[in-house]
DNA sequence: CCGGGCTTTACAGAACCTTTACCAGCCATT
DNA sequence: AATGGCTGGTAAAGGTTCTGTAAAGCCCGG
């Protein structure tokens, strides 16, 4: 199965060269020299993505973009003047994709095209994937949910996030700075307490074993201890 | 509800500094400042992007990359020495999603985090199957209605836009963000409360059931409760 | 102009996070 | 062993943010 690249682009020597290249490296090829041809092209729908130029003769490639994405959400990647990032951030915000600078090296074309290509079909398995086992812990990340032997801990966001990234590092010591930087988003500032308290609140949700599950090293920070 | 940037950065002036300005613009962020600890974090699925240096003290960017490719496919920015095309290149091979020369420009790598976040949002939506059952719910998607045990629910547009997505991603926690793209087709702004309001209609005519059928999930988003 | 549907506003209440305060160990020094 | 500094546990209070929902406003097609 080729992928059906669409070319727009109004230097022809470029184009031609481009075509080659791309015919070459596998992808079935079809090419526009305006934005108007290259419009009707595109919302034909023979194409899987875009490669479009933003100097064209009729309509500006950021206008064939945003009529394009009016009724599609084909994968378009923008050829742009090298340096000139006003194209480039408008371009985004329009909703390219992806962009180069020209002239371009046709192989990064490619690699970008291949890029853009894998994710897209990526994206379109969906795998619904199994939580991840820590003894009798279960980690659900679809449902944002912990179980505990079947049964959900009502954990709130942060506690959640603590949780993991404990389990994730299970049986060996996460710093509280650490601790504090992932799964806060924040630094750890003196005298701020309130990691202990997730902590302690957390202890409490899962039951106040002994030995604790979340055991403390002083002046280090937290670890969770996994079952032999 | 704000998209979550993980920063994988060792030189910790420019990691604080790009932290400092995303956070500013809305994103939460992460930090880590080597590949060892970023990858353990990327892959404990809390953060919905990540920006990865190639040149870290311990561990390669490319490899982590490598790494986080085997088993995820969480979206990755590039950050690479300016000039340096093999890095670029084997980056888009290895399975980056865009990449950013150093030193780089703070606008345009929030530029490019929101069309890669755009991107994937879209690309992430999936419609449900036609009459497809959901406990006593059924969707007919030709005719654009839902029946409930026979009887059919009257929905306006937005309403049904919403139930659907929510049905077909069942079980699972949908962010509010995207269940603003994908049902209303438009970006989540600070202060809306339109999704918040169609959620209560929706739920009113649903049956206000207890538990209800629409979970909220406090900070994140609403989850349709499939029968047991 | 009317009515339906979408959006905004406003307020109340809930859930959550953080701070404060007090207490208990740990540890090095006296 | 007693002292004092420091770290950690936790209850309770305080403050913030998020959510639910009624009501009013707005827009558009008829």
């Amino acid at each position: 199965m080729q992928d059906r690249v669409l070319l727009i682009e109004d230097d022809e020597e470029l184009r031609v060269l481009l075509a080659r290249y791309l015919s070459n490296q596998g992808f079935q090829v079809r090419e526009a020299a305006n934005g108007e041809d290259g419009l009707a092209l595109a919302l034909g729908q023979n194409c899987d993505i875009v490669v479009l130029d933003i100097m064209l003769p009729d309509i500006n490639g950021l206008e064939v973009l945003r009529q394009l994405r009016a009724s599609t959400h084909l994968p378009v990647i923008l050829l742009t003047a090298r340096g000139d990032e006003t194209d480039r951030i408008v371009g985004f915000e329009v909703g390219a994709d992806d962009y180069i600078p020209k002239p371009c090296n046709p192989r990064e074309l490619v690699a970008r095209l291949q890029a853009l290509l894998r994710r897209i079909a990526w994206e379109q398995h969906t795998d619904v994937d199994a939580g991840q086992n820590y003894g009798d812990l279960r980690l659900e990340p679809e449902q944002r949910r912990v179980y505990q032997d079947e049964k959900v801990l009502d954990l709130t966001a942060t506690e959640y996030e603590i949780l993991q990234v404990l389990l994730a590092r299970a049986g060996s010591v996460v710093r509280k700075t650490d601790l504090m930087q992932w799964a806060l988003g924040r630094r750890l500032e003196a005298y701020d307490r309130t990691l202990d308290m997730h902590i302690s609140n957390l202890r409490k949700k899962l039951g106040n074993d002994d030995p604790p599950r979340i055991e403390t090293v002083r002046g280090l920070g937290y670890s969770y201890r996994l079952p032999a």
